[in-house]
DNA sequence: AAGTGGTCTAGACCACCCC
DNA sequence: GGGTGGTCTAGACCACTTA
């Protein structure tokens, strides 16, 4: 017979602690394990990945952080409950995600797409000089054929190009530009109640006044660079939206 | 001369590697530390603390963590850059401590404060027995006279009593209800525009109809336990949220 | 009592940064 | 080359859970 090989390998093209972490997430999702099961004993794992507890502890370590497993001292270790998007404190979201998370299909009618040049205003928003050349988009957002919200995006077309030729009856803004590589991290949003305008209310089919839940965003890359400005007004009571704030 | 004692005390109320992390905390905020300022080496911090170079790292994993620190191989540990409560995703402020930020007055008008009893909804929002003894306080919500809000909340009297001895005029919830040691972590928003009712509007001194964003909140403390709801409506043209959205 | 996770150590070697 | 953090080990003892 050979020699028993480790399970993970010597040279390190990464930590074994890092090899550990990726081999349990393997585990779980190929085998399905399900929320609440027990994994095998810590030494039991030692063994499997040939690796000491100080480093096995480590890899598990990460999972806790990642809310993948969770600890019961005398018990073992056992698979978090599923931590799906909505739970995350505040994830960043697309329309198009979340009418998927909700199980509905999410469509635009498309009131605009032009290049044109930068306000002061929105100028000053992108850290960009006015009269940048920018791509501006305005939809109304469907769910199933009913009006939800009217969406006026915009972007340098530094950022991305080519958005002329979208199809943007069908295409996410977000996986559009994620598609070019551009990433988006965080979006600074302010959020009011406002009536409706003429305009506004036409594109949503409701009465002029309605109230409606209008957010601004900046949305910017890992860098905190500003790719993209958004100002979306929902229809009042078709919209609800969540968010966590905490203390220190 | 006496034997040199451990700095960290060898019985164990606190883990060692807990200790440390409020030792180098308490370094950090006493001694004044700014952002970007190098830290003793390892070795030398464990030599001070007494405790072997893997207990230390665990320390400094945790305060990497939790934004206080950051390594540089090579270089050595540094004080991470100082988060600010403005620059934290998602602080939650009480309407008080908010007024104060902009330099304003918060005071209220109350509408009613009283002892009740927990509907079902409420009940399961709280995660206690239906027909549980709870408090209830109604309150118009001002910013230097003009009125800004009505915000209904409620909290089992389990939590904190006394709560009808308060002068809800003048006195923060939030500020009462740290007074009596509950400490408020984290609330989940639930945030739409509605309409104002007849009485909301009443109260608010604006057209019945008009938008009002209306913002429902579980807060929960450091333990998940619900200990208070918030219900509050916002005159449309006189306020606005702010929030961070992020993305993984 | 046996098994599990929680904590801790002393020592080693490596990769990276700076002089 | 010398100092720094990054990784890893084998072994020990403790606290908690379960039977």
């Amino acid at each position: 017979m050979t020699d028993p090989r480790p399970v993970l390998v010597a040279d390190r093209p990464q930590p074994l602690w890092r090899q550990a972490v990726d081999a349990i997430i393997r585990d779980i999702t190929e085998l399905g394990l399900a929320e609440g099961m027990r994994l095998p004993t810590e030494r039991d794992l030692c063994l499997r990945f040939d690796i000491s507890r100080v480093t096995l502890r480590r890899a598990l370590q990460q999972l806790v952080d990642d809310g993948v497993l969770t600890a019961h001292q005398g018990r073992g270790w056992f698979i978090a409950p599923a931590v799906g998007p909505k739970d995350w404190p505040n994830s960043l979201e697309s329309f198009t995600e979340t009418a998927h998370r909700m199980g509905l299909t999410a469509s635009s009618r498309v009131l605009g797409a032009e290049i044109g040049q930068a306000t002061l205003d929105e100028a000053e928003a992108l850290g960009v000089a006015p009269g940048t050349r920018v791509f501006r988009v305005v939809r109304v957002r469907m769910l199933d054929r009913v009006p939800i919200a009217i969406d006026r995006a915009l972007l340098p077309v530094s950022v991305a190009p080519d958005l002329l030729d979208v199809d943007w009856a069908l295409e996410s803004l977000y996986g559009v530009l994620e598609q070019r590589d551009v990433t988006m991290h965080r979006a600074d949003s302010i959020i009011e109640a406002r009536s409706a305008s003429d305009e506004t209310a036409a594109a949503l089919d409701i009465a002029p006044g309605s109230p409606v839940l209008a957010m601004q965003q900046v949305v910017t890359d890992r860098d905190d660079r500003p790719v993209l400005l958004s100002a979306i007004e929902y229809v009042g009571d078709r919209y609800r939206l969540r968010t966590t704030f905490t203390r220190a």
